[in-house]
DNA sequence: ACCATATAGGACTATACTGGTACTGTATAA
DNA sequence: TTATACAGTACCAGTATAGTCCTATATGGT
């Protein structure tokens, strides 16, 4: 299959959705509202991806959680590493000494160029560029705990 | 992680190995011998590879697998689809209506091309780009049973 | 000071997938 | 006829994934 888990899909569906207000604070509990999954799933992805310097979090009342960069700043690579660690094609394609055959192997190298290629394509790609196409939606998709400010100590605050 | 599977990888292992001599026919215990794992595994990877096409093979005696198509004319992307079907860095870049956010889901569309791309930088590697770099332990990677003869049966006998 | 709110950080469960095994059947060449 | 080698399938154990739940702690407002 190739693919990447259900988790770091999800993580990019709430990043983008973060991102159409990025510098305001979104709770888990609006960012659930709005993306219609698992609330206690949306809230592990939110503290994986703040605990990963993806986000910025606040506690308390009027706390949530924040993007740490903007959205043009954030590659769908550095969001993958954050939610299922470091980009690997295959197993070897980092670590040496992990394949019984690496002797017979000719192959490792050039699997490594393939995984150069790919992590060079994740790379291009910013939040800003994954959520390029409509822009349409985004009157209805935000509701209206999602505007409000950044929490206190999140600003250089006095 | 967006790794493919080990399976996968030995997949490409297997038939790196074969392609040295593209046009001999391999047995599932010659090829075990030579690649050093479990012999099991290796049939039953070389049972995938010719039920999808990627290898032809020959029952009885002296039988065994060869390559269907030159090594230049395989590529990564028809063997991963060969061992862990279509390529699909996310669930949703193959199939609509999987997905509860669909409908918020400016990013979709994003996902198909980045899917694009990886699966390009899959087509463009060949078996023969594969095992480019050394083609140093050609003399002793290659036991005396890989030298036999395709069988009859595959040549357009008779 | 106190309380409601909201994140932090775990432990925990059920399920699916992956890697590996075993066994029975069938085709082929000698 | 027989030994060889692939075909097919059912099976098992270990691990990863997706999802849940509970307790602790920080913050803002009353």
């Amino acid at each position: 299959m190739l693919r990447i888990s259900k988790f770091t899909d999800y993580g990019t569906v709430i990043l983008a959705l973060m991102a159409h207000n990025p510098a305001s604070t979104h709770s888990a509990a609006s960012v659930t509202r709005q993306v219609g999954l698992p609330g206690s799933t949306v809230s592990k992805l939110l503290k994986m991806m703040s605990r990963s310097g993806l986000l910025t979090s606040c506690r308390g009342k009027q706390g949530g959680y924040t993007l740490a960069k903007a959205p043009q700043e954030i590659s769908l690579a550095e969001v993958i590493e954050a939610l299922e660690g470091p980009i690997g094609i295959t197993e070897c394609s980092r670590q040496n000494g992990l394949c019984q055959v690496e002797s017979h192997c000719a192959i490792r190298r050039q699997w490594q160029g393939v995984n150069g290629v790919i992590h060079n394509a994740l790379q291009q790609v910013s939040l800003a560029t994954l959520m390029h196409p409509p822009a349409v939606t985004e009157a209805e998709a935000i509701d209206t705990s999602a505007h409000k400010e950044p929490c206190t100590t999140q600003r250089i605050s006095v």
